[in-house]
DNA sequence: GCATGCCGTCACCAAACCGTCACCTTGCTG
DNA sequence: CAGCAAGGTGACGGTTTGGTGACGGCATGC
């Protein structure tokens, strides 16, 4: 049904994606540099751009970052495919603005049911800009967050978890969403590290004068919302 | 709770999987190989799939891409136990379209955790939409009732409630049905316990200017109804 | 090698929530 | 209007859930 363009220079991989992707009901466009995929968009906009961290010549991060600047395509939902366990490349690429991310090697299933998320996820689009909330300003290269000028470090996980919480905020995630998201899949973890994060990351928001913004929802799990209640 | 079918053809390791399995409160089944294991799912879909990549006769990849390919095993998630951790079978396991690997030697709580992961996914979020009714909107995902700008906090308890009162308003439901639809069917509980919750979730929507929503029908149940009688 | 920083896990504590009961109020029936 | 049945309500332990401090492991940098 949607027109997904993958854009990886792996034949075997492009396959295995095309593949799945037809299986699931979606229609798989193909490009193996960022020049090709630039080129193909130009004619059609695509409903998703399937994006590998690595391309020959221009990186896909790159690409993104053009897509993400012209406004002809910055609407197009992002997914990147990246090698996994590269701490310093997935907070990186938050800078993109790509949507999702999928670590090689990824399950088809896998890979099928995040395209689901973030297509289903397009259509009330409204938000979920950039990155603006309550005075909240976060730095990818440094990972600071800085606040009433005042600036805190986090570490590379409570980065990526105020990221999130920040691109999704108001609503309600639950630790097993948390981990999808902001862990990544293939990793194993307690749920309740998640309470440790959840705990050093308040810590440190409360160091730079934010109070109360992450709350706790009994039996649901956690949510970032503005006002307090 | 989960039926996990066990394809292992080593004694010792399939004896360990199914402790681990039913200490994790699943249920084991077991196959030696392919052919018997293809047997066992004739009879009964199970909802997950542990095979080992190493089998007598015919491999277990071989069998995975087999599920595969076959309309009615396809969505049957498997997980691939693997000898080896190099990368490049890893990566041939997931393309025949395994959800996830471990490998040997494994300990059983990171067997259960990728378990628990793998099914964990296979049901989506219930992306619920928000209900609105007579001035309250309840939203599944912020997990908030609001009512006239007002938000209200509830249990969890109440929140099911609530919400199965406003996606069945203006009938009347007894605690039976009441028991039923929120509590769950297998839930042991008295039946004035209902009358208690009805209570405190009177008292949160009073708190929160709505009164007289929820009716009582004397001899029959309860009612949420948007015009007072 | 040693120090540092981050992370995942655990043990323990506090708070929230829940089911039940006892007792009171309401409403129906004769 | 007496009597009874059904529902309302406040209180109380038990259980579950989340908060928090501490610890060991691992990686990184010196």
């Amino acid at each position: 049904m949607a027109r997904i363009l993958i854009v990886e220079d792996e034949p075997s991989i492009q396959e295995l994606i095309g593949v799945t992707l037809t299986r699931t009901g979606h229609d798989p466009l193909r490009a193996n540099d960022a020049e090709s995929a630039l080129k193909l968009m130009q004619a059609e906009l695509p409903d998703l751009v399937l994006l590998d961290w690595m391309l020959p010549g221009q990186s896909g991060v790159d690409l993104a970052r053009r897509l993400r600047a012209d406004d002809r395509t910055r609407s197009v939902p992002i997914i990147m495919l990246t090698a996994r366990g590269d701490e310093q490349s997935k907070v990186t690429g938050l800078e993109t603005g790509a949507d999702d991310y999928v670590t090689k090697p990824f399950s088809p299933r896998e890979l099928a049911a995040r395209i689901k998320a973030v297509l289903r996820r397009q259509k009330p689009q409204a938000t979920e800009d950039p990155v603006e909330i309550e005075g909240l300003r976060l730095d990818p290269a440094t990972h600071r967050v800085t606040a009433n000028g005042q600036a805190v470090v986090l570490g590379p996980t409570e980065f990526r978890l105020l990221h999130f919480f920040m691109t999704h905020a108001e609503r309600v995630h639950s630790r097993a969403q948390l981990l999808d998201s902001v862990w990544g899949d293939h990793v194993f973890v307690e749920e309740r590290t998640v309470d440790v994060h959840i705990r050093r990351l308040r810590g440190a928001l409360e160091a730079s004068g934010h109070d109360a913004l992450i709350q706790t929802v009994r039996g649901s799990g956690y949510r970032l919302s503005a006002q307090k209640e």
